[in-house]
RNA sequence: GUGGUUGUAGCUCAGUUGGAAGAGCGCCUGACUGUGGAUCAGGCGGUCGCGGGUUCGAACCCCGCCAGCCACCCCA
């Protein structure tokens, strides 16, 4: 190629033909359980103003401190392609005024997030993310329907190899006396750890709990289920009731902490083990904090995001039966200018009748028009020639059994109805 | 941002010690002025990722950059 070519941005794909089946797949399934669960769609924005994620993710966060997508636009004014999900939709809830619908409020979303992130297995610059989230509810009900939700949204798809992890993180009361006792812990042990943790025992103790490096440490390290609250204790143990009474099986991970701010009590985790080094495919918890945070009414929630890029991994690793390429049923091979008309009316009226067809538009011989219908995979080709327009007539040809037929122009298309009938 | 690894035709890849850029598949065309997954023939398609260096000579050796993949950090 001696031209110029412009290439894809890193860390984005682009999904067409088989792949774009998968999708197709994922996204019937997330309409099909949002339907079931009585969720209803929500759009937000693609990009925000900057500060509401400062806001709502959290200053110290690496998502916020080194992932996002921000510029200025011609107004001057700071903006951020959405690096999730939840924080458009929190905006929404207070901006729209949603309360007024009656408390809870059940709303899912799917598109396009972006982080600045290097890419690898699982993980992309511009990813997908299909969300929910419950909000105004305070009760260990709603934990237990977000978390059911996902949980169903993987069965539906059939995805099986899944586990799921739970912990909570208390209130941001009890969380203090836990981040107090855990630099504690840790106080003596850090001239020795990795820099990493050195620099997050400042920023955000809870997440020494998840270095790989020195995870010998973590045994001995405090868990914040001892120092949890009578409320946020509670809270869990109804949360672990409900979800043994569904009889889903769960993990409790005391050290499961999520990296966005505004999590409270419940986080939980999907992680799928046949998924390579980033094996979460859902993360959430409930996000009390949040609404009111962002400039709203104080509004407890709790939601999940599911990345979807990993639930087609999985799909396709897992060989899930999906749906084949939706082929044209009818290919319309044409010669000649006045017999193309002809072709073109045919289409218009098949068309009319629900029937997918594929108008030829090379100039090529019958030969090559044939091919090309064959590798579409047309049921029937259509083919139309000076014989044809001098008798009015149409040449039918049935593809699988290379049988055919002519037929007055007039009854072509109820002849192509019926006979599509017969062989599906 | 850090580390490992890989970049040759649209795809999969060969290319000897540094000595004329190739194959298969695909695509387009023709044999067959009107019949498909077959056959045969022809054609399109390459700055060998990009830039520099070494050399009489570089796809091959050296350096830098870019991109893909994998891992870390972190996350879906």
């Amino acid at each position: 190629m001696n031209k110029v070519m412009i290439n894809r941005i890193k860390g984005t794909q682009d999904i067409a033909f088989e792949d774009i089946e998968y999708w197709h797949f994922a996204e019937e399934a997330i309409r099909n359980i949002s339907h079931k669960y009585a969720f209803t769609e929500i759009r937000t924005p693609i990009f925000e103003a900057t500060e509401l994620f400062k806001r709502s993710v959290g200053e110290s966060t690496d998502v916020v401190q080194k992932e996002m997508y921000t510029f200025e636009d011609k107004g001057g004014r700071s903006i951020t392609l959405r690096p999730e999900g939840t924080a458009g939709v929190a905006r929404a809830f207070i901006e729209n005024s949603f309360v007024n619908l009656g408390s809870p409020v059940k709303l899912f979303y799917n598109g396009p997030m972006f982080r600045y992130e290097k890419p690898q297995a699982g993980r992309l610059r511009q990813f997908h993310q299909f969300g929910a989230e419950i909000l105004g509810s305070e009760s260990p009900l709603a934990d237990f329907e977000i978390i059911e939700m996902a949980y169903s949204f993987l069965k539906e798809l059939k995805i099986n190899k899944a586990k799921l992890f739970i912990n909570s993180i208390g209130c941001p009361v009890c969380r203090e006396d836990y981040k107090t006792a855990l630099k504690e812990y840790y106080s003596d042990k850090l001239p020795g750890m990795c820099p990493d943790c050195q620099r997050r025992y400042e920023t955000n103790v809870l997440r020494l709990l998840d270095c790989k490096i020195d995870k010998e440490l973590v045994h001995g390290a405090p868990g914040i289920l001892e120092y949890l609250d009578s409320d946020c204790r509670s809270h869990f143990e109804e949360l672990q009731w409900y979800l043994q009474r569904a009889g889903i099986e769960y993990e409790v991970d005391q050290f499961l902490v999520r990296g966005l701010d505004y999590y409270t009590r419940t986080a939980f985790e999907i992680r799928s083990s046949s998924l390579g080094s980033q094996d979460q495919l859902v993360g959430g918890g409930r996000y009390d904090g949040l609404v009111e945070y962002i400039g709203g009414n104080s509004c407890p929630a709790v939601g999940f995001a599911i990345g979807l890029e990993r639930i087609v991994m999985l799909l396709k690793s897992e060989n899930v039966k999906i749906n084949g390429p939706e082929t044209s049923e009818v290919a319309i091979l044409a010669f000649g200018r006045e017999e193309s008309v002809r072709g073109f009316d045919y289409a218009r009226r098949l068309r009319k009748m629900g029937v997918s067809t594929f108008v030829d538009v090379m100039e090529r011989n019958m030969r090559n028009k044939m091919k090309h219908a064959a590798r579409i995979g047309a049921k029937i080709s259509l083919l139309i020639g000076k014989e044809e327009i001098e008798r009015d007539i149409v040449t039918i040809k049935v593809m699988s059994d290379g049988s055919q037929f002519q037929v007055d122009s007039d009854y072509m298309a109820d002849y192509v109805v019926d006979k599509l009938r017969d062989i599906s």
